[in-house]
DNA sequence: TAAGTGTATTAAGACACATAATACAGATAA
DNA sequence: TTATCTGTATTATGTGTCTTAATACACTTA
């Protein structure tokens, strides 16, 4: 369900965050879902324990997830307006690339093309 | 001309690397003109000149800048092979945000949105 | 020759990341 | 109750990156 990447630059606590915030906000982990304990889920992915708790305290700081103390953890309620969150940092990120493109030169047509949908061509 | 940002989590060599490389692609500095020299930036920014010294051979890997011993460190001629190959970078990563967008819900709306130009509505 | 360039090396400290080994408290099923 | 899950906290250790510091050497130019 998870994948660490180790040529990835980044943290592992910090790949673990992002795939889970990211499947929670695409509903493929919904509301009140259990994820993997802590020490099951290290077994898993052959880390250490502490590198997951790290995670998971990451993401029940962003409101991702709430903990429930011998019991587990859990994919929280009200993930729309995380959703929300989320497409707002995207468009700031998208906006500060587009800023820079054109202070490049880049043209409109560009711009269009790169947020274009791929592989929907409609041949 | 160069500024650290030490709230900035990077790295000052890679702060270094970056606002070079931007002034260098927008033409703020012509193909031939010649950098501070390592000692000398370094009394500036006040941070010790092997973290320069790094910045500059980052910047000579990527051909943003040419190094001619005993003379000093000079902007590389063919900037605009670099402009486009930034150019790709920024488009790959603006493709990359926009599908993750698309796969929150975000509508064509928003991403045109998030692409048009700030400050110039006309008014 | 002297002063300014780039370049290379070695050492040290600070910090983040990850691992390892425990320990403790809460929840739950046998 | 007991056993075994859970989350949580702590301390120690190792590793790698970033940065500073102190030199040293080769090249260029006035």
């Amino acid at each position: 369900m998870i994948r660490i990447d180790y040529r990835d630059g980044r943290p592992i606590y910090e790949q673990v965050v992002d795939q889970v915030e990211s499947l929670a906000l695409r509903g493929a982990l919904p509301s009140g879902s259990q994820l993997p304990s802590v020490r099951q889920l290290a077994v898993e992915l052959s880390i250490n324990p502490n590198t997951i708790q790290r995670a998971y305290a990451e993401l029940e700081r962003r409101g991702v997830i709430y903990a429930a103390k011998g019991r587990g953890n859990f994919i929280s309620d009200d993930i729309s307006v995380l959703r929300t969150r989320r497409l707002d940092e995207i468009g700031a990120q998208i906006g500060a690339l587009a800023a820079q493109a054109r202070a490049l030169g880049a043209t409109d047509a560009q711009l269009q093309g790169w947020i274009a949908q791929k592989g929907e061509d409609g041949t």
